[in-house]
RNA sequence: GGGGGCGUAGCUCAAUUGGUUAGAGCGCCGGCCUGUCACGCCGGAGGUUGCGAGUUCGAGCCUCGUCGCUCCCGCCA
């Protein structure tokens, strides 16, 4: 009970009203600053920072002790609430007004100095992640967890209010054909066999709708081998639904409701109700993107009929390959200078893009790199359709509808961030609906399930599954959220019969189908009631509503792009009697012998 | 797998055309200081310029390779 290190109160919450009471304080030494006949020195905890006041001529040995004192020592101090002489009250500080006059000091730990200044909002990600502990003294990362608890805490009421069931399913999982790479875990046991870790709990949650679960969520994390982005990391946490009779309305709405919810309770916003829907088709056609960034305009025109009878000889040889010209206006854009417009120019060869055409008009008049090849009508085409007016831009991709789109949509974004920050505080949710479901994989020369194999097609294009495979839609959701893909589910095939046909329109033979998804195509056999789910990125949602560049922001101990954890020096080499229990033997590299033949060790760094 | 950016003191950065002993601020160590709040002032220590080759009379700077961090393309059912 009387631990030294006992608290009466945080660091955040003393103030006038507190004047004159007796008070415990412990925490971290944030800055102590010794006048010579005067000491005051901040205490920090995770709440907040208190000004600590020692009078040497009163307090000798207090004194002598706060001399040996550093940053980020960990104290723990008894004193009195007093208020500051009114001129040297901080105002920035909710404790500004008072101090406490210390009467007893305990030193509960000491510290090394730093290897970065805490306060430094400068330093370099990668020491960031090596000190990660040290980095979450500082006040942005634990702020971010306490969000993201709030956030998970939240989903958790919300779904439990509405009759789901959390249920966890296993990480020790089995391996698929499909889909991302996998994490394997060797087993002891069974030589020569692995566990996969999931890349999402995708095949469990429909085997708890076949065990009459009816309603399931998690708060999931999933493990997938590939390459790392900002909003990428090799393991990750989704929120995992599933729910059995329901259409794709019923999810909608029932993650919709979640969603308002959740943004009411973190975030302290209404949102709008139902959010906006809109097909696939028209986010690529409209927006150049199945995740469309709807909080500003700059959309994508097709400027195809403007130009259908042109000689221009790019345009033409485009349009008869059955091309597409599409452009997108650039108000302010007439400035732009022939350095950015490279700029520009490598960014659409990102996707595959010959090249960028622009147009621009000044006085009425427009000019630009291939307004020499364009005849009058065809320009007033483009201006009626474009609106394009004086002193603005318009950047033209001519190609593949595809690499035309996502050239633009990329475009797009570029140009509206780098124009000026996006409007903050605000959240465009938005359904992305009616996706393909089937994509041809030119690599392996088959269909490959643009969502996943369990997709259900749409119940009118059932027919063209053998025929146009290409052109049949799923059943399938994706929730952006302000340009970010939130999450995204489908209503699954519960037929065994349609499941195999999928298997069969994706190549996957009826034998490895067996012994790949066996268990599940057995499980549809026996009363499988419809269902559908969705899964939401955790991090990313966190990441958004935290205003965060990097999902790493809200993860406590994150990965970095070559998916190494800096803090523990992981992944790395294990004992050679761990590998023979696992039957593992470590195949010599033949693109380094020095390293293969153990002349060289093997480092990081 | 590919492309861009970065790598100099504990940290953040500088160093002219390739030229003498690689500097500054903060931090660290020592001292001074009665109203500070990233206190201030004086003094001191601190460097394998990521690593390895090469070019050169001479390399932090040029070339090649390599490692690490980061952004993007591919990849991510």
């Amino acid at each position: 009970m009387s631990a030294k290190y006992h608290r009466t109160h945080h660091c955040n919450e003393l103030n006038r009203t507190h004047v004159g009471s007796r008070v415990s304080l412990s925490g971290w030494v944030n800055s102590c600053r010794d006048l010579g006949g005067l000491v005051f020195l901040d205490l920090r905890d995770r709440e907040g920072v208190t000004q600590l006041f020692v009078d040497p001529a009163a307090q000798p040995e207090l004194a002598r002790l706060l001399h040996e004192v550093r940053e980020e020592w960990v104290l723990a101090a008894t004193g009195t609430v007093q208020l500051r002489p009114e001129a040297m009250a901080n105002r920035q500080r909710a404790t500004g007004e008072i101090e406490v006059a210390v009467e007893t000091l305990t030193v509960l730990n000491r510290a090394a100095p730093m290897p970065f200044h805490l306060e430094d909002q400068a330093v370099s990600e990668d020491l960031r992640l090596k000190y990660r502990y040290l980095d979450m003294r500082r006040s942005a990362l634990v702020p971010n967890l306490r969000l993201r608890h709030r956030l998970t805490k939240s989903v958790r009421d919300a779904l439990d209010s509405r009759g789901f069931v959390e249920v966890e399913t296993p990480i020790l999982s089995k391996s698929t054909p499909e889909g991302a790479r996998d994490y394997l875990v060797p087993s002891r046991v069974h030589p020569g066999t692995f566990y996969a870790l999931p890349q999402a709990p995708q095949q469990y949650k429909q085997l708890l709708m076949v065990g009459g679960l009816e309603r399931y969520f998690q708060i999931a994390r999933c493990f997938r081998d590939e390459d790392l982005r900002a909003d990428r990391q090799p393991e990750f946490t989704q929120i995992d639904i599933e729910m059995s009779f329901v259409t794709r309305e019923d999810v909608m709405e029932t993650v919709e409701a979640m969603l308002a919810a959740v943004m009411r309770e973190v975030a302290g916003r209404e949102v709008a109700l139902p959010f906006p829907r809109m097909s696939w088709q028209e986010a690529m056609d409209r927006y150049g993107s199945d995740k469309p960034d709807t909080r500003f305009g700059m959309e994508l025109v097709d400027i195809t009929p403007a130009l259908a009878t042109t000689e221009f000889r790019v345009f033409r040889g485009v349009l008869d390959a059955g091309g597409v010209i599409k452009a997108i206006r650039v108000e302010n854009g007439g400035e732009a200078s022939r350095r950015q417009l490279d700029a520009w120019t490598d960014t659409v060869r990102l996707f595959g893009a010959k090249g960028l055409a622009w147009l621009k008009q000044a006085e009425g008049e427009i000019g630009g790199s291939i307004a020499k090849f364009l005849n009058h009508t065809e320009k007033a085409e483009i201006r009626r359709r474009t609106g394009l007016q004086d002193g603005e831009l318009l950047l033209i991709v001519a190609d593949r509808p595809r690499v035309a789109n996502e050239a633009l949509g990329r475009l797009r974004l570029d140009i509206a961030r780098s124009s000026g920050p996006l409007p903050t505080g605000c959240f465009h949710f938005l359904w992305v609906v009616d996706f393909p479901l089937l994509e041809y994989d030119e690599e392996a020369g088959r269909y490959a399930a643009v969502h996943h194999p369990f997709t259900s097609p749409l119940d009118e294009d059932v027919a063209r599954l053998e025929t146009e495979p290409g052109s049949v839609r799923a059943k399938a959701y994706d929730i952006v959220l302000n340009g970010v893909e939130l999450g995204g589910g489908s209503i699954r095939i519960h037929d065994p019969v349609m499941q195999q046909t999928m298997f069969q329109a994706l190549g996957i033979g009826a034998q490895e189908a067996q012994l790949r998804f066996g268990h599940l195509l057995e499980a549809l056999r026996y009363g499988a009631p419809p269902h559908g789910g969705i899964a939401l990125g955790l991090d990313r949602f966190a990441m958004l509503l935290a205003g965060a560049a990097s999902i790493r922001d809200v993860i406590a101990f994150p990965k970095t792009t070559k998916a190494a954890c800096l803090m523990t020096d992981s992944p790395s080499t294990v004992d050679p009697g761990q590998l023979d229990e696992l039957h593992i033997a470590i195949r010599r590299e033949e693109a380094d012998p020095e390293a293969a033949a153990g002349l060289v060790p093997v480092e990081r760094r």
